[in-house]
RNA sequence: GGGAGCAUAGCUCAGCUGGUUCAGAGCACCUGCCUUACAAGCAGGGGGUCACAGGUUCGAACCCUGUUGUUCCCA
């Protein structure tokens, strides 16, 4: 044994030094490659403002696996890495930064900001990627990309002229949803609503009827509104108002006259079941507005305050939830309030800064979705991109099926900024350049010089860079031609790795980013951009919380794999994660996960440590034709599991392999006696079989194997397992796999009678088998032997005398030793398992005994309901007999 | 409010076209062991009315209906 071997595997130092080698030796940098197939997975590019979390190390342990396993399978794998600058995210993060430093964004121009920007990115922008080293991650890190570097700003440039002269893109007043404090635009989907709903305050408001004494009573939760107000609108089939419909109310304090209408929107058991129609200020009025041609009119302004438009001097410039609480006071004392009470209710906060959204009328630039999503359902629809689980389908269907128009504007810097250029006659041109943009706009006219050209403000949601990813991270816009509205040429990169295998991402941006990550591929590309999408749980802790900053309840995974080292934490990750399922996380998994690395690291010190005796005959040929047999067996059962994506049971079928096949099983048998040496012809054997065993754990586990692979042989710098042959499945031999279990088996009971009997496993003695069949026990007798330490088989022709003795199926054991004690505890056990199968040989006949079973069921299942039968009914009389003879 | 999914051992999940690969795996648990690769280990063991109620069938964890609970998506 070399004493110099840790008996305890320590990570620590070989993740360092392993990756640092592998990076040295560029083994994960791809390039067009003639005769190989390409293998692509691009990285979903994580924030320029995250740090690393347990959705990460998910997310690109899983990416990690599959790229590392192509590559092994010998396909050139790429792994592009990279980041997304995240618009909103970074420039709140940049303007809070600022403001410490006591700088407003206001007293700054654009570019001062961006300066400040882009530092900021500089400096911490990278954060993520480095620490995915940590975790091993094999990627081409000479690739790295970043959505808002020059090449990709062009591209996502081009893709907005591309759409606007298609008419995908218009500008249009539009109900929006308004981040009040970022005072920009946002998506539905950057609108989130607590789960419970929040709780609000509903007023019920009386508005005098125009003419006569009478009044209605409206309910809102937003009386701040109600100058605003242009109708109030009643459920069509409700009686209690119908003779009102048609007829004029005044809004309290200014009077306004405004109709009664009848419209279906209106819920009848909600309040009063009268609505006060705000076409401003609120999704649902603004469609009744369109509908019945009303007035919008806007009292609030970006920043939150009422504007003059509200007619109400002491609130203009006030914030909207201040003007409210006075307000309510106001109409209180003027008695038009009828009631408040307390509800809950749903209320959309953006993202980013927790505001209230304020739903806001305002001129923005959509992509129209009807068309060009059309191409994208059909691809996943017909299978061309498969989702994993395919429950998301349904969901991914039904999202395509009722898509809405993309508002993909933002009021906000830091961003690619929108290419269209106001003209003074309020007309505008888009174009990729100011030059270019002053050359169309002396077409309408020769006089216009630079300075009558404004560039639009706003920059384009982050969204509308990150779906272009699959085809720009390979620069394919560099060979975009907007004259032609197509590619002059396709590059070598993007030729050889568009599309790309798989991609790995969370379910909760399916529509975000991977529903228009297809969308543009099938625009550009007619392909779309992956075939495979692997999407992932949400990491939860314990009580099934999402893991947040906020909470604090997410472990730090550098402090996680400084404790179980990466492989651990990896290893620890996949156990617990099916695709689309959440997992519930638990240190415990990567303390299972480092056990395990542990256990591998022993069978190593296991194999290192054996002498050799040169002249020694080869001992083990049965263990050796079984070990590779059942190989070879789980091995075809992990490849149709990576095939279904089944990573955590592809894992566990591997880590049951090493366990309990390799090391409890194989290595017991072979492993030669305290002092002797090992033959040749068995330590070569084992140590192919370690190797094999190492390729399969490597995509899981890269360090650890990395580590006992260099030191298993003496070997090149180069020669590493990172770069080696996967294992390819050969055809096995059935039959000695199931020789092997019947012969285990008994091994198992000789234990399970030793513990039963309290004897020790250092106590030998012979067992005689009385069977049908006895060639399991004849071929694997030596290795019987030693397992079960046993002084001998034997096979006699009848009974034997020795009273003690157990059954497997048809077959008897009688212990070779005398055992006065526990006799009665034997009896009963007897009886119980007697028991046992008369109950359950009673089941079985019940079926044979039904006529209508016998007509109809196949003849394959009757004819093995016969032979449960008969098997029953011999270990029953095996029992018996045994029972008898202990009396 | 509309749609989709899920409910199997203490926990996390397998269980394909109904029938011994049908009640399984890993972890946890219990018992005995420091047996010179490994106590981060070895050997053995217990544990589930397959959410509930009906139905179809010779036969249901599996198919159908309803109920309850739960998760997600959309409004």
């Amino acid at each position: 044994m070399s004493s110099e071997i840790s008996k305890v595997y320590q990570p620590q130092e070989v993740e360092k030094k392993w990756y640092a080698h592998w990076l040295k030796h560029k083994f994960y940098e791809a390039k067009p490659n003639a005769n190989k197939k390409p293998y692509t997975i691009l990285m979903p590019p994580p924030n320029v403002t995250g740090i690393l979390h347990m959705g990460h190390i998910l997310n690109n342990t899983i990416q990690d696996v599959l790229v590392r396993r192509a590559r092994m399978k010998g396909f050139e794998a790429l792994w592009v890495p990279g980041t997304d600058h995240a618009s909103i995210a970074t420039e709140a993060k940049v303007v809070r930064m600022l403001r410490e430093q006591n700088i407003r964004k206001a007293d700054l121009t654009r570019e001062q900001f961006l300066e400040h920007a882009w530092e900021w990115k500089e400096k911490y922008g990278g954060i993520i990627l480095k620490q995915l080293t940590v975790l091993g991650a094999s990627c081409d890190w000479s690739r790295t990309r970043f959505t808002l570097e020059p090449s990709y700003y062009r591209a996502v440039i081009k893709v907005f002229i591309d759409f606007y002269k298609k008419g995908h893109i218009y500008r249009g007043l539009r109900m929006i949803n308004w981040d009040c404090e970022a005072q920009t635009a946002l998506s539905n989907e950057e609108v989130i609503y607590k789960e419970d709903g929040e709780r609000s305050t509903l007023y019920s408001i009386r508005y005098a009827l125009k003419e006569g004494d009478g009044y209605m009573v409206i309910a809102t939760q937003r009386p701040e509104t109600i100058m605003g107000d242009v109708a109030i609108a009643v459920n069509p089939t409700d009686e209690r108002y119908k003779h009102l419909v048609g007829k004029k109310a005044l809004v309290p304090f200014i009077n306004r006259e405004i109709p009664i209408i009848a419209d279906d929107y209106v819920d009848k058991e909600f309040g009063t079941g009268c609505l006060k129609v705000t076409p401003a200020h609120d999704i649902n009025d603004y469609e009744i507005g369109l509908r019945h041609k009303l007035e919008v009119i806007d009292t609030i302004n970006a920043n939150g305050t009422m504007s003059e438009l509200c007619q109400m001097p002491e609130f203009v410039g006030k914030d909207r939830f201040e003007v409210r609480k006075r307000i309510v006071k106001k109409l209180e004392a003027e008695g038009f309030i009828v009631e408040a009470k307390e509800f809950v209710t749903r209320i959309g906060r953006s993202e980013r800064t927790n505001t209230v959204v304020e739903p806001k009328l305002s001129l923005q630039w959509f992509i129209n979705m009807q068309t060009i999503s059309k191409p994208a359902l059909e691809a996943v629809e017909q299978d061309l991109v498969r989702l994993h689980p395919p429950k998301f389908k349904n969901t991914y269907r039904h999202w395509m099926e009722n898509v809405k128009d993309w508002c993909i504007s933002r009021q906000l810097w830091w961003g690619q900024r929108i290419p269209a250029y106001y003209l003074p006659n309020g007309e505008f041109v888009v174009a990729e350049s100011a030059e270019e943009a002053l050359l169309m706009a002396q077409k309408i006219n020769p006089a216009y010089t630079a300075q009558d050209l404004t560039q639009d403000q706003d920059v384009l949601d982050t969204w509308a860079s990150a779906w272009l990813w699959p085809m720009a991270v390979f620069d394919a816009y560099e060979d975009f031609n907007l004259k032609k509205s197509d590619f002059d040429a396709i590059n070598k990169d993007l030729a050889y790795f568009y599309p790309s295998d798989v991609l790995v991402t969370a379910p909760e941006i399916l529509f975000f980013w991977v529903a228009r990550m297809i969308i543009a591929g099938q625009e550009y590309m007619k392909k779309p951009p992956f075939q495979d999408v692997y999407l992932t749980g949400i990491v939860r802790d314990k009580q099934g919380r999402k893991m947040s900053k906020q909470l604090g309840n997410s472990p730090d995974p550098i402090d996680l794999i400084g404790q179980y080292g990466a492989d651990g934490v990896r290893v620890g990750m996949l156990f617990c994660s099916p695709a689309g399922n959440d997992l519930p996380f638990d240190e415990k998994l990567c303390e299972q996960g480092r056990n395990f690395a542990n256990k591998i690291w022993n069978a190593f010190r296991l194999i290192k440590g054996w002498e050799v005796d040169a002249e020694a005959k080869p001992a083990n040929r049965k263990a050796i034709s079984w070990f590779e047999a059942k190989l070879n067996q789980v091995l075809t059962n992990i490849e149709d599991l990576y095939e279904q994506f089944r990573l955590s049971e592809a894992l566990m079928a591997i880590y049951k392999l090493v366990w309990d096949d390799f090391c409890s099983w194989y290595l017991e048998m072979v492993k030669p006696e305290a002092g002797e040496d090992i033959d040749p012809e068995t330590l070569q054997k084992t140590k192919d079989f370690m190797e094999t065993l190492l390729k399969l754990l490597h995509p899981f586990m890269p360090f650890i194997t990395e580590e006992i692979w260099s030191l298993l042989s003496e070997r090149d710098e180069k020669d590493c397992i990172t770069v080696s042959a996967y294992p390819q499945v050969k055809p096995f031999e059935t039959q000695i796999l199931g020789q092997a279990e019947v012969a285990l088996e008994l091994v198992s009971q000789v234990r399970n009678f030793r513990s039963r009997h309290g004897l020790s496993p250092k106590l030998e003695f012979d067992i005689e088998i009385l069977s049908g069949y006895n060639t399991p026990y004849v071929e694997f007798a030596a290795e019987i032997m030693k397992l079960a330490n046993l002084s001998g088989l034997t096979f006699p022709d009848q009974k034997s005398k020795f009273p003690l003795s157990f059954v497997i199926g048809q077959d008897e054991f009688f212990v070779q030793i005398e055992l006065q004690k526990d006799l009665e505890k034997e009896r009963e056990n007897l009886h119980k398992e007697i028991a046992y199968h008369k109950g359950f040989l009673e089941s079985v006949l019940k079926k044979l005994n039904n006529e209508r079973f016998v007509q109809n069921a196949k003849p394959e299942v009757i004819a093995s309901e016969q032979k449960k039968k008969a098997d029953a009914e011999a270990k029953i009389k095996a029992l018996e007999e045994g029972l008898m003879a202990l009396q």
